[in-house]
DNA sequence: ATAAAACGATTTTTT
DNA sequence: ATCGTTTTAT
């Protein structure tokens, strides 16, 4: 057996986490130190060397695009297919076990995916049915609440809150959500999770089953996982197989949607044998990069220690450039890109603009515009959660299965056939006294004449357009079944009449939705024993696909700090390092929150591989008003002052262009103008740079022989002119 | 049933 | 400021 090519391309760290006992193995593995290497390169060492049957390994990961990844590089290292290896995310793979044990599950066999829209869609009607005020208890809270003790196992019926009225309501609340789901075979994305826990807790047949089948369980991003992800990995493993988890406790960033860093800690306390390994070479920035990284990240007390290295170059000093405002701020961006293209390096899609929230992407697009600098900015609605493509699919899940309500729901009226809220109101009554779903409460409606004629009759040609369509398309291929839907429910002409924009763009999707579904992937294992239909409904569920449609360009990369986590640049700029914008105001109260905020900005630094350039506004604009005398982020003065080179080019000091505000005569009134001396009372004496604004919205700009160049505001600014 | 007006929120996001 | 949602008016 010739294992050079598993083990050669591995360090001494990587390789002896890739070779090592069959106990439950905790890799530390710091950015860019071969993380995904080395669990792909261990599966392939287990499966060629030790010759594991691909039938007993489960590799888990928290993204479709992880997963993707992975099953990918281990097909190509293995140079064969997988072969009945089970590489999924924790709810792609907890769905697998649903639909093959629903029964056990206590599930009915087309049991619906509930997506977060469709969660909040039901929570928000049962809050309505309930009487409550949707004020007082909104639905987003409410959601958030049941998702949340969800995610800790907590069903409604073990929750009790005695003294806590409010609690009560949101039981009440939760215990209704849970009856509702029963009802109409609804399955959200939590339940997934729960239910597949529940499954093996609670069946020990099956449980001793999967835990024969998997002998070698492998987790990515462990640090990321919560309480019910671990507790559905330790279920899974029991004693006997061992887990191989994968993580970097610097770089967990989602503490605040529920994942829990100690499952990192409590892992070698819960596997007493665990072996623990540490990869901190690094092989992706300059040295320089690595220790502002190392610096940064030091201030952080609850870590498991650890320091990057590498063999590699010094590199630039790291950029910081104090902008007059978020204009500029995109300006200087802009101008360093171009230098940046002009000095040789070919591609724009190396670069990357982060930030802390997706409003500042606004500025950078504008001026990127005007400066013809092509970008493209992640975030926003994936395409499978856009409007139109959700009315299309829920048509699609309505004619293979009248009974799902949700579906029922979105699309009785769109586009709108006369069946408003009053009528639904009354369909929807009869359905809950009576135990069935919309659809049957319709039909009994209809025939026991309970509604207006015009309302039955609005009523009655839905029903019976739903069930012609239902056989008009039962015998076509899967993209002419949404061909035949788009033409026959009007929705590709509802959104063709309108001539806006944005409706051009829905026809532009659902035009999409047909290619997706012409080219989707059938023979997935995954999808055996579906129906197309319902196959490609799963996946529209579990994978809501990619923001935006076909990258046409070689494109500038504008995104959060978040979305960063994973990539790489050549060039990285972080932008709005700004106390209060990041770290964000609102990490202030409790007191982790900031080193979560501070392991944000760790993982924005090592995704550069060569050079890094932070950025802040003295002055930004922000929810409409502006905000002056911006101190720069703490995370700034954290970093070594010797690895950074502060950019202050005076050419750059000429005219910071407002587009917003009133082209005012500078100095007017004031008797103050550029060039003249002045003392301010805390920043002492200064030369007037620049003005603009008027009357009480004036502003100068004065470079402090102390303080530096600032915006200061007339009206409060109190400056004395020296003559 | 549609359009205008008022209201409210506004960190980060995957499944 | 701005965007999405809900209420109110036509």
């Amino acid at each position: 057996m010739d294992v050079s090519p598993i083990l050669d391309p591995l360090n001494e760290a990587q390789r002896a986490a890739v070779t090592s006992e069959d106990v439950p193995a905790l890799v530390i593995a710091g950015a860019g130190s071969g993380k995904t290497r080395v669990l792909v390169h261990r599966i392939a060492w287990l499966c060629e060397v030790h010759s594991v049957s691909p039938f007993s390994v489960l590799a888990v990961t928290f993204t479709n695009k992880a997963a993707a990844e992975m099953r990918a590089r281990v097909e190509s290292l293995l140079k064969h297919a997988l072969g009945g290896m089970w590489i999924g995310t924790f709810h792609g793979i907890s769905h697998r076990l649903l639909r093959a044990h629903w029964q056990e599950a206590g599930l009915k066999e087309n049991f619906q995916i509930l997506d977060s829209d469709d969660q909040l869609r039901l929570v928000k009607r049962i809050i309505q049915d309930m009487g409550l005020d949707d004020s007082r208890w909104p639905p987003k809270q409410a959601r958030g609440y049941i998702n949340a003790r969800k995610e800790e196992g907590l069903r409604a019926g073990q929750l009790q809150h005695r003294n806590d009225p409010a609690a009560r309501q949101l039981v009440r609340i939760y215990t209704a959500y849970e009856q509702e789901c029963e009802r109409t075979a609804s399955v959200d994305f939590a339940e997934l999770l729960l239910r597949s826990l529940e499954l093996l807790q609670q069946n020990q047949e099956i449980l001793d089953h999967y835990r024969r089948k998997f002998r070698h369980i492998l987790v990515d991003e462990f640090q990321d996982t919560n309480a019910i992800q671990y507790a559905w990995l330790r279920t899974f493993a029991g004693e006997e197989n061992p887990v191989f988890a994968v993580g970097d406790d610097d770089q967990s960033i989602y503490g605040w949607r529920g994942a829990r860093i100690e499952n990192l800690h409590n892992f070698e306390r819960d596997y007493r044998n665990t072996q623990l390994f540490r990869l901190e070479q690094n092989y992706r920035s300059t040295n320089t990069i690595l220790s502002v990284a190392n610096a940064l990240i030091d201030n952080n007390r609850e870590r498991m220690g650890k320091k990057l290295w590498t063999e590699g170059v010094t590199g630039d000093p790291v950029c910081l450039y104090a902008a007059f405002n978020e204009q500029d701020e995109a300006r200087f961006v802009a101008e360093r890109i171009r230098q940046w293209v002009e000095a040789g390096h070919s591609r724009r899609d190396d670069i990357a603009v982060l930030y802390r929230s997706n409003a500042q992407s606004r500025v950078f697009e504008e001026v990127f515009i005007s400066h013809s600098v092509p970008y493209r900015v992640y975030g926003g609605l994936r395409f499978f959660e856009r409007a139109e493509i959700r009315d299309a699919l829920a048509y699609l899940r309505l004619a293979r299965n009248p009974d799902d309500d949700p579906s029922f729901e979105r699309v009785v009226n769109v586009p709108s056939r006369g069946i408003g809220q009053r009528t639904m109101a009354l369909v929807r009554e009869r359905a809950v006294r009576n135990r069935v779903t919309l659809w049957k409460a319709a039909e009994e409606m209809l025939q026991s004449r309970s509604l207006t004629t015009r309302a039955a009759h609005a009523l009655e040609r839905f029903l019976q357009f739903m069930s012609t369509l239902e056989e008009e398309i039962r015998a076509l291929v899967l993209d002419a079944q949404i061909d035949h839907i788009l033409r026959s429910t009007g929705l590709m002409s509802h959104h063709g009449r309108e001539g806006s924009e944005k409706a051009k763009s829905r026809v532009e999707n659902l035009k999409e939705l047909v290619v997706t579904a012409r080219s989707f992937d059938l023979d997935n294992e995954l999808y055996k024993e579906m129906l197309p239909a319902d196959a490609f409904l799963v996946h529209a569920a579990l994978e809501a696909g990619e923001g935006q449609g076909a990258i046409w360009e070689d494109c500038v990369q504008l995104m959060t700090l978040h979305a960063a986590k994973g990539l790489e640049f050549a060039l990285v700029f972080i932008v709005g390092m700004e106390e209060g914008l990041f770290p964000s105001d609102m990490s202030k109260e409790e007191p982790g929150r900031l080193e979560e905020e501070r392991r944000l900005c760790y993982v924005g630094i090592t995704r550069a591989r060569e050079q890094l350039v932070f950025t802040y506004a003295e002055s930004r604009r922000r929810y409409g008003a502006d905000s002056y005398y911006n101190s720069p982020s703490r995370f700034i003065g954290e970093l070594p002052p010797e690895l950074i080179a502060e950019v202050r080019p005076r050419a750059m000091v000429s005219t910071p262009v407002r587009t917003r505000s009133m082209p005012g005569r500078p100095g007017q009134n004031s008797g103050i103008g550029v060039g003249d001396s002045v003392v301010h009372a805390k920043f002492g004496r200064g030369v007037v740079l620049d003005c603009e604004g008027a009357g009480s919205n004036a502003r100068v700009q004065v470079n402090f022989e102390r303080e530096g160049s600032k915006w200061l505001v007339l009206a409060y600014a109190n400056l004395d002119k020296l003559v």
